[in-house]
DNA sequence: TCTCGAAGCTTTTTT
DNA sequence: AGCTTCGAGA
């Protein structure tokens, strides 16, 4: 990334800041050689990346004004119609690069777009400062007006490690039980609600009463006034503080929308409500909004995207155009056939009819085979594999694709034992591993002292003796006198609450972190990023460690630092991991791909095989409980996207036993196989001598009986639920007693952003000289002499001792 | 305060 | 079955 903060810019870009409102735009000077420049040099030849282009294609670059909708298919072209649009409009002289938004939703697919463009227009992109994620370009504009939405600019970006963390403590300090109501599952609900840009007030009151006691809205309001407070922002903030922002300032709204010109928006499918409104606020002002997408690749309903976004796009966008692609440049007719038939039987679709001229006798039928057993499975298409590869095919065109990821694992151990090579893609990233997030960690608390998240996840990392209790400690004072938690530490060693040894311990880290705060600015900082890893012992502490990960997670930190040498600086750094969580797995070795149905939209492969057809686990499950004839839907579609990755071969699976949970069961193959037109559908051999399942072969009566809506739901996991959280309702009203001591020293919870930054000296004991007070630990005594929050006392019991004033109570 | 054994969860994933 | 998380004892 050119831009490592995200919000410099350095551009050519007359960016002007809220309250100087541009009446005419000046046209800026334009830079030798910047990307306008060789665009509008190449006006004139437009045949040149036109050509090329089916006349749906090019109608869809060239239908420059007023809303569009693309509806791509499958391989049909998609991205080469984004990047071709934008080279077009850049061409024509249409807008400027700065003045062209385009979002995605992943870093990769912004990344390709970004080489793409570049191979148009020649090499540099740099002024496509607005092409990227919805959250980079909303943390783009939130850095500029962070004070107007409470934030500071400088607001850090919580993941969803820190978010749980802080969930948690949010739930414990709501006295709640902390198993019954899991941070994770309210991490979800809160997921759903920010999709749905529900801010604490706009939540139904049902909603808000299903999670602990009726207690949801309260949690949703607490833990938005701890983020304001720690100056951060979750990934879901990232998008609805933007919204807010436009919403209560017209003018920075304003601003935006005569900056952007024209807008794309790229798989569109897959936005949520959020965006969706993001995206209207937008296009108020401009109705060149051009969104791309495939209704029929929607998979990402279960975290909050809406269908109904693209199949409303004509209705919220009026006078819009509609563009289908229909001329699939990728698989052969069998495939595309096997894939068209198969979505047919969802309702509710935009429709659309793949067709290819593609189409030779000898081309593969999509092929089903049963097998005994997933490691039968593994045999098979392990067997499968090496075939190809011997007739000279390559391992790197060839991919398996499963519905889940335990069921990667048979695999992995089948492609070892051929000494076959493979790569697992979207396996846990390098940038959640634990040593990264704990080394990481450690740079947030020097670069952000008011990162409490941080800081407490590395105190006692590696071991310091600063347990559970010490911690409770800072915490208290953290929360009584509103400061960050470092801070807090601070103001507690000079007092004599801590027993000297955490005091020393915690003392020695905070005075390693003023240290490394002043080396920050000297230093260079992949320097100084080995130096703390190194005196903060956390290097040492892997070396120590004996077990079998530990040398390569020494490695990985070695590879951290060697990766932030990229970075100009270490806030850079920074804010690129919190928004970039994938790594360029570039491998040039030659190897078959394993992963997920989802991860695998968007790539496409010769051969791609499909296990694990099953019911219960294609379509799954949780989907069919959880959202029935919809999630129903959302799994075909998700196999008609498994399909459609592949160009010549399709190869599907499905077997008889499966274990689940480390429990066998007896599998019916999956209601999607007979949703297969058999004319270009071939049953293979069973390869191996027990093949087969029950009765032999698979027949369209199967499940004729079977409606899945009313059979066996009350033994599904889901009705089970639904019972258990039922009957827990109502005697859950405990956690009472030591709560309300705890609560009164609470005080308001509104808090203004600033408060945080208050230091000790401005916030006067409300206590005074000779006063008679008690401590939980040292007992009854006098107040000798009063230090901003640190008093000293002669105590009865303890002599005389410092301690901040929270510990104490009147008497 | 740390370490070990027991007890719970396990769909999909990005930012 | 296997991984993480939690609670009891040293």
């Amino acid at each position: 990334m050119a831009d490592p903060n995200g919000y410099d810019d350095s551009f050519d870009d007359p960016f002007q800041p809220v309250g100087t409102r541009i009446e005419s735009a000046p046209v800026p000077a334009r830079r030798e050689g910047g990307i306008a420049a060789r665009a509008m040099a190449a006006r004139g030849a437009p045949s040149d990346y036109l050509a090329g282009l089916n006349p749906e294609q090019r109608q869809a670059v060239e239908t420059t004004e007023g809303p569009l909708l693309v509806l791509a298919g499958a391989g049909t072209g998609k991205t080469r119609v984004l990047t071709t649009r934008i080279a077009h409009i850049l061409a024509t002289g249409r807008a400027r690069p700065f003045e062209i938004l385009a979002v995605t939703f992943t870093n990769k697919a912004a990344r390709e777009m970004k080489e793409r463009i570049a191979g148009f227009v020649g090499g540099n992109v740099e002024g496509m400062a607005w092409l990227g994620t919805f959250h980079s370009i909303c943390v783009k504009i939130l850095r500029k007006h962070a004070e107007l939405v409470g934030l500071k600019s400088s607001f850090s970006i919580l993941d969803t490690d820190d978010q749980i963390r802080l969930i948690k403590q949010i739930i414990q300090a709501e006295g709640l039980d902390d198993k019954r109501w899991t941070a994770r599952a309210f991490a979800g609900i809160l997921d759903g609600w920010k999709n749905r840009a529900l801010g604490p007030e706009d939540i139904a009151e049902g909603e808000a009463r299903a999670f602990a006691n009726g207690k949801g809205r309260k949690l949703y309001r607490e833990y938005q006034e701890r983020l304001s407070i720690l100056n951060a922002a979750d990934f879901g903030d990232l998008l609805l503080h933007v919204i807010t922002l436009f919403k209560k300032h017209p003018d920075v709204l304003k601003d935006y929308q005569r900056r952007f010109r024209y807008m794309l928006v790229d798989e569109y499918q897959d936005t949520n409500v959020a965006q969706y409104l993001w995206l209207r606020l937008l296009a108020q002002g401009n109705p060149n909004v051009c969104c791309v997408g495939d209704d029929d690749q929607s998979i990402y309903g279960w975290r909050g995207a809406e269908v109904d976004n693209i199949l409303r796009f004509e209705h919220d966008f009026k006078g819009a155009t509609v563009i289908r692609l229909e001329r699939n440049y990728r698989s052969t007719s069998h495939i595309l056939a096997a894939a068209s038939h198969l979505i047919s039987f969802n309702e509710g679709r935009l429709g659309k009819t793949l067709f290819t001229d593609f189409s030779e006798p000898d081309h593969d039928l999509v092929s089903v085979a049963s097998v005994w057993d997933s490691e039968e499975e593994a045999r098979t298409i392990g067997e499968e594999i090496e075939a190809l590869q011997t007739k000279g095919h390559s391992l790197n065109e060839m991919a398996v694709l499963v519905r889940a990821s335990f069921q990667m694992r048979s695999f992995e151990d089948r492609f070892v034992t051929l000494g076959l090579n493979y790569r697992v893609i979207g396996g846990p990233r390098f940038y959640e591993r634990l040593e990264i997030r704990d080394a990481m960690a450690y740079f947030r608390c020097v670069v952000q002292p008011s990162d409490d998240l941080a800081f407490e996840r590395i105190v006692n990392t590696p071991k310091r003796g600063l347990g559970e209790a010490t911690i409770k400690l800072v915490h208290g004072v953290a929360r009584a006198e509103r400061i960050p938690l470092m801070q807090a530490a601070s103001q507690l060693i000079d007092t004599e609450e801590l027993k000297p040894k955490p005091r020393n311990a915690l003392k020695n880290v905070l005075d390693n972190f003023d240290r490394w705060r002043r080396q920050l600015e000297q230093m260079k900082h992949t320097e100084l990023a080995e130096i703390i890893l190194d005196e903060s012992g956390y290097t040492e502490m892997w070396r120590q460690d004996r077990s079998a990960e530990a040398p390569g997670r020494l490695d990985n930190l070695k590879e951290l630092i060697r990766s932030m040498d990229e970075f100009e600086s270490m806030t850079g750094f920074l804010e690129h991991i919190s928004l970039v969580m994938d790594r360029d797995s570039a491998d040039a070795t030659d190897a078959v791909s394993i992963m997920t149905l989802h991860s695998a939209k968007g790539l496409e492969f010769d051969t791609v095989f499909l296990p694990g057809w099953e019911e219960g686990l294609f379509p799954h499950q949780r989907s069919l409980d959880e959202s029935g004839r919809a999630g129903l839907e959302e799994e075909r579609r998700l196999a008609y996207v498994g399909i459609t990755r592949a160009k010549k071969r399709a190869k599907i699976y499905f077997a008889s036993n499966r274990r689940i949970h480390g429990q066998w069961q007896s599998s019916l193959p999956s209601r999607f196989l007979d949703e297969l037109p058999v004319d270009h559908v071939e049953i293979a051999e069973p390869s191996t001598s027990y093949g087969g399942y029950g009765g032999g072969g698979y027949g369209p009566s199967r499940f004729d009986s079977h409606d899945p809506f009313d059979t066996g739901s009350y033994s599904t996991p889901g009705w089970k639920r639904a019972q258990r959280a039922r009957s827990s309702e109502g005697f859950s009203e405990g956690g009472r007693g030591y709560q309300s001591a705890r609560m009164k020293r609470q005080g308001p919870l509104t808090i203004e952003g600033e408060l945080v930054a208050k230091s000790v000296s401005d916030t006067p004991s409300e206590y005074s000289l000779g006063e008679r007070v008690f401590h939980i630990k040292f007992g009854y005594g006098a107040i000798k002499s009063i230090e901003g929050n640190k008093l000293t006392i002669d105590f009865e019991k303890a002599g005389v001792k410092k301690v901040i004033d929270s510990f104490v109570e009147r008497h």
